[in-house]
DNA sequence: TAGAATTCGTAAAGAGCCCAGCGTTATTGC
DNA sequence: GCAATAACGCTGGGCTCTTTACGAATTCTA
């Protein structure tokens, strides 16, 4: 255990990234904003936001007209450009792409609809596909990515495999950060589609001022993904948040008392099955009724077994029934209070769904910024693996 | 949020804490190991260590007789007895009181039995005492006392009482640490006893491998305590690991198939029947095998909620009945295998009925640390409150 | 329209810290 | 007693940050 010594060298390292940190996610700032927000002197402050300008992490904004009183002053911009991450949600039904900047910013996005029973062939030529779209839209090689986050169903292992168990058919044996590999040379993560998911809503949804928070997918899958004191949580073996696996928590089935109500139309599909009793549930419907209560009882059981044993700020809903929150989060909260010691608050996803491959981008920032701040930074250049 | 600029003064304080972090848990260290160890030059690494003696943290150690080539070295240790800590377990049988030095030896220990159903006014006179004991035996006042905490069984709210629940009579309204603060000028925790156990086998019991932990309290109680990423969970409102608040989790009712277990003799009295059970069952007694399977049973659901949560690496099963781990982890394993994903490795507990204790200690250590390497290091002085 | 007020940019001086290097000192081995 | 070894202690050099001061650019005010 070499307990770091601190020499000057990374005493200017550690405020050269101080700067970068007071400069990104704010508007271009001047030296004195930048002083006051490192707490360095501003000459020191100059001279590092000079050098970030001579790397290329920043530009400087000449004064505009709307000034003050006073010598109006040059700004410096970081450059969210100077990289780009790739985030993609491998989901059952469709497969959707997003490009971002350093900032997180979506540059260009592409989704494409898939069979649920599309063999690992197929739907792996499909990813290829929508990469390369996405990746053409942006106007960029695979080389301008930084990193690259995939999305997938069920537990992931530390070899980016989800040996254990998926829904997709075949899937089990595919890698694909190893099928990536072959095109991009950046660090690729392969990651749980609900982790995913519960980064995003702390990113940019329901739970950014939270932070040990539940994520529940209440969709035609139910699953978690937990974040606490702020982290994402895979467990050791990356199967945390699987409760579903238990026998008593029937989340396997939860689903089928929506999908199986009786009363809904031939018309309806069984992809709309969920949807049109939510809608009859609203207006009154016995059955349709009945089927949210034990929907909502089954859903709860795993939730209470979450929350007992975290004991989160919060519980996010998310997944396609999601959009019925208005008649599932009440029902919800009842059985939580009968069940839990104590009831977290509850609140709804609005990030639609766009979350998984959200959360992918936010998990490709992370990995871009532990090597940001971890190694220093030299010029900007994207990062390759090893 | 002002992101912490660097300057030198602070670079020689980090430089500081990095010599105290070298010297601490390691023998009397010459000046080239301390430079070895922290990464720093020679010259710069004794002006740290002679600052550290001028301050009343570190002792010179004369070069001793036992030399090999070359000039003797001087060598540097670290003074563990400058400041002490004290842990407490107000448990239902018995109060335990431990003081430790600042590397954690234990300088004195107190205990004393109690009645279960003692009011809340006799256990804490009851715990007054002993702290008192414990303080005299060690030679000492109050303010030589650094830090406290005090373990209590029930899940602990962020006032430090035991508002939820709590099997002691009228404890509930208890605070703690509002008692002591009169005695104690020094930071004063109450934490749950599960959590402080937890806390004790990742720092000196048999998980000091792993950084995600589940402990299971096996005993008359039933109770578990998380370890995620190497930190102790509290939750959000201090409920972690309540999973046996669940009615489906019989965790409640589960030591209740060992104590009313047909065929323990009236000779036994109920502080022992489980003991009776377990060395019945290893004889092949039919309905202590039975009691045992059924006790292993409610256990495991609950065990297996949290692993499934979790995904933890190790399993450590602790409280009075890990003294027959014998016959309980082989069980325990067998149902986690049925129930679970992925099982853990299971562990049972070594450290006796002191691990409460000295979970508290730890903890009281983690605050001095918190302090020391938070604030900067001036004098040694017991850290007052606020 | 000119000067005061304000804020920014930049250079120089000052202080602190770390490191490399070198001579000195204390001990062992021959 | 002398070489070899390893630690001690001092000095100079280089780097970084801060403080201070002064010139520059713009707005405000009379």
């Amino acid at each position: 255990m070499t307990t770091s010594g601190t020499d000057l060298n990374r005493l200017r390292e550690l405020n050269s990234l101080s700067v970068v940190r007071a400069l990104r996610g704010n508007p271009p700032s001047t030296v004195t904003e930048l002083a006051a927000r490192t707490g360095l002197s501003r000459p020191s402050t100059d001279v590092m936001a000079q050098g970030l300008v001579a790397d290329g992490w920043a530009t400087v904004v000449e004064p505009s007209g709307n000034s003050t009183v006073g010598r109006p002053a040059r700004r410096y911009r970081f450059r969210a450009d100077a990289g780009h991450v790739l985030g993609v949600d491998v989901g059952g039904h469709k497969i959707l792409a997003i490009i971002s900047d350093l900032d997180g910013t979506v540059v260009h996005s592409t989704r494409r609809a898939v069979t649920l029973d599309a063999d690992p062939t197929t739907r792996l030529a499909a990813m290829d596909a929508v990469i390369a779209n996405c990746l053409r839209g942006a106007g960029m090689v695979p080389d301008d990515i930084w990193a690259v986050t995939v999305g997938v169903t069920g537990p992931v292992d530390t070899t980016g495999r989800t040996t254990l168990f998926t829904p997709l058919p075949g899937w089990t044996s595919v890698n694909p950060a190893k099928h990536l590999g072959a095109r991009f040379a950046a660090p690729i993560v392969v990651e749980n589609d609900c982790k995913l998911a519960a980064a995003a809503e702390r990113w940019q949804g329901v739970a950014q001022d939270a932070d040990d928070i539940v994520y529940l997918l209440a969709g035609m899958r139910t699953g978690a993904g937990l974040i606490i004191d702020g982290t994402l949580r895979r467990g050791y073996g990356g199967a945390a948040g699987e409760i579903g696996a238990l026998r008593a928590v029937r989340w396997l089935d939860a689903p089928s008392h929506l999908q199986n109500c009786p009363g809904v139309p031939d018309s309806v599909d069984a992809d709309n099955a969920a949807a049109w009793v939510f809608a009859a549930a609203r207006e009154g419907d016995r059955h349709a009724r009945t089927a949210v209560r034990r929907y909502v009882r089954d859903l709860a059981v795993g939730a209470a077994a979450l929350v007992l044993t975290l004991d989160p700020q919060i519980v996010v809903v998310g997944g396609g029934y999601s959009r019925s929150a208005d008649i599932l989060l009440d029902p919800l909260g009842r059985e939580l209070e009968r069940l839990c010691l104590r009831v977290p608050e509850i609140r709804a996803s609005t990030l639609g769904d766009e979350s998984v491959a959200l959360g992918a981008l936010r998990l490709a920032l992370d990995e871009v910024d532990s090597r940001l701040f971890g190694t220093g930074l030299s010029a900007p250049l994207a990062p390759r693996r090893q």
